[in-house]
RNA sequence: GGGCAAUUAGCUCAGUCGGAUAGAGCGCCAGCCUCCGGAGCUGGAGGCCGCAGGUUCGAAUCCUGCAUUGCCCA
């Protein structure tokens, strides 16, 4: 906690002559309990002051002996560490009054005061299904897009979809060959998803389908009235099945701005890289040679005149800057595209933008079968609705089983599933690859969502029983803890803030979903050897105060990485 | 052919800025009080941190090479 370190920084540093903020950054939490809370390293005076660390840590100690803090209670030289033990009833005191004061908004903060940050996430394909692959941009993102706003920052979403290319010219060419009108209507997305797919089936036999694709984009392109209207159609359709799973997994977008949205802009893209002379014609085709800067060359436009993906995104880049005047521009999609984003960024920074170096890309790994990749042409895909859909009917069922009385099943259910699906997909480094696996999608044990929501759940029912005995604060009260379970709880407690910045900072929610791991572990160490309701008066007001700012800490955690605190399941 | 990333317990994974005795979950084994929800808790077995060098007071962590796996580029 914050406090506490300022307040050793402010007594550490003119006994060795450090700056405060020197000392505030050497201090570390020890790896054991038994070493005490915060431990200041000596080994960066060792030079200095001509002596070994452990000789400085025992020098420190003598002079500090006797002293205390107001939230620490004494400081002790073990090995090259200063360590220093915390003053279990003040710092108590202060970590729940913090909690129960700042309620909802414990967590939060106010670094980024008004910056905007643009998050390029989700983007799927129009006319493709929804596949689990999609998922983790979706989830990633919107937890980034969450926890930026909670520290203060202005987070626009942008939902970048693939609503232009090549494979508009083939569901065309394979609609006016095979489609029903009907059919479209009952199922749009699944539908020019088989159409797809039998697109590239039909592709082996008779090869002319690919250039009657090809014309067909070509059309698309300049403006032909029929090709537009099967563009906007197949549009239209797809975007309204998308928006039944956004709101079911209640993400939202500042914009819609799909590669389309660009399509006035890329002259003037091409006009500005010929204007600062970094391009060069090769055989009809516009390149940037990337080769001084160890990259692959970057084509811009082919030599029929057709633009590619990166222009596009050139495009988007500065659209995104002169429009929202960004703090940050993030880019939530798979690592299989780090090397588009290094050249991408590479040519804004050409460009002369410095704002380039504010752009990232936020990569992660593929979800996998056991046999290998997902493929949406081969039609080996699994539909996100089915994931999600079997999750719940999971959970649906274990509530059945364990909780028959409870009155919004399938509301819990709902919370229940979907959370465990995110969590999956946030919980882990998000560079690696992940194995899709059922059994583990449907577990609800162990370290999951379902553990996180149901440590709050009991402790909302706890604090249903107690009636109104947890109505108001209680500074008495609450500086009455002094039990080590209750004291490693709110320890554990106190982290959130950092917790919340660390994610934000490093793009990766997986570090607030282990930590709510962790605050719910210490939770049921603390319910498993504390009782709350039948303890002395005075320790249940100091118990509830606790478990109230538990409470607080999984919920407004929850709610960072997009999931749903049920109070009862 | 060139590049990027990953590699930690049987399996799935954490491991903060290089720091103190290497950490969870699943699975396995043994337990859990007349008590607040057992989706839980306690204990046990289980380690060449891929391999080999290097940097230094100190390396799972940084550097080099190699191996394996995944991805990208022409």
């Amino acid at each position: 906690m914050q406090k506490l370190k300022e307040e050793i920084g402010a007594v550490l540093a003119p006994l060795i002559g450090m700056e405060v903020g020197q000392v505030l950054e050497l201090l570390e939490v020890p790896p054991e309990p038994e070493y005490g809370d915060l431990a200041f390293p000596c080994f960066s005076l060792a030079k200095q002051m001509k002596k070994p660390p452990p000789v400085i840590a025992k020098d420190l100690g003598d002079k500090l002996s006797g002293q205390k803090g107001r939230l620490w209670g004494k400081a002790e030289p073990r090995g090259p560490y200063l360590n220093f033990y915390i003053a279990p009833k003040a710092y108590s005191h202060e970590v729940l009054k913090k909690a129960w004061q700042e309620g909802d908004q414990y967590g939060h903060a106010n670094i980024g005061r008004g910056r905007n940050v643009t998050i390029d996430y989700s983007s799927p394909n129009i006319a493709k299904p929804f596949g689990v692959g999609h998922i983790r941009s979706t989830v990633i993102g919107h937890s980034l897009y969450l926890l930026y706003r909670a520290l203060g920052y202005n987070s626009i979403g942008i939902n970048h979809l693939g609503d232009w290319g090549t494979q508009f010219g083939k569901l065309i060419v394979a609609f006016k060959r095979w489609g029903e009108e009907s059919k479209l209507k009952d199922d749009p997305v699944e539908y020019l998803y088989r159409l797809y797919v039998q697109f590239h089936q039909e592709v082996e036999e008779d090869p002319a389908l690919d250039d009657e694709a090809r014309l067909w984009f070509k059309k698309l392109e300049s403006g032909d009235q029929e090709a537009v209207s099967y563009w906007e159609h197949f549009k239209k359709l797809s975007l309204e099945a998308y928006a039944s799973i956004y709101s079911r997994l209640g993400i939202e977008f500042e914009y819609y701005h799909g590669e389309s949205h660009y399509n006035q802009m890329l002259e003037r893209v091409i006009n500005l890289v010929q204007d600062k002379g970094i391009a060069k014609e090769s055989e009809g085709a516009l390149i940037i040679d990337l080769e001084p800067h160890d990259l692959p060359p970057v084509m811009l436009r082919k030599k029929d005149g057709a633009t590619l993906y990166i222009t596009r995104d050139l495009a988007a880049a500065i659209y995104r800057k002169e429009t929202f005047d960004f703090d940050r521009s993030l880019y939530v999609v798979g690592a299989e595209q780090t090397l588009h984003f290094q050249q991408l960024f590479k040519v804004l920074e050409l460009l002369g933008f410095d704002w380039a170096a504010r752009c990232a890309h936020v990569p992660f790994g593929m979800i996998r079968f056991k046999e290998g990749r997902m493929s949406t042409r081969a039609g080996k895909i699994i539909l996100l609705e089915e994931v999600l859909d079997r999750a719940v009917k999971m959970a649906r069922e274990i509530i059945e089983e364990k909780n028959p009385e409870l009155e919004d099943k399938d509301g819990a259910a709902e919370a229940v599933g979907l959370g465990a699906v995110r969590f999956g997909d946030l919980s882990n480094d998000r560079v690696k690859n992940i194995e899709f696996d059922w059994e583990k999608v449907l577990d609800f044990s162990g370290e999951t969502a379902a553990y996180i929501q149901y440590s709050h759940a009991r402790i909302c029912s706890i604090i249903r029983k107690a009636d109104g005995d947890l109505m108001a604060w209680n500074d008495e009260a609450a500086g009455r803890l002094e039990k080590e379970e209750e004291i490693t709880l709110v320890k554990t407690l106190a982290r959130l803030p950092d917790k919340v910045i660390d994610s934000a900072e490093s793009y990766k929610p997986s570090i607030l979903a282990r930590y709510l791991i962790d605050v719910a572990r210490e939770f049921n160490r603390f319910y498993h050897n504390c009782p709350v309701l039948s303890s002395e008066p005075e320790i249940k007001q100091a118990r509830l105060l606790l478990i109230d700012a538990t409470r607080q800490v999984l919920a407004n955690g929850l709610n960072l990485l997009g999931i749903i605190a049920p109070e009862k399941m």
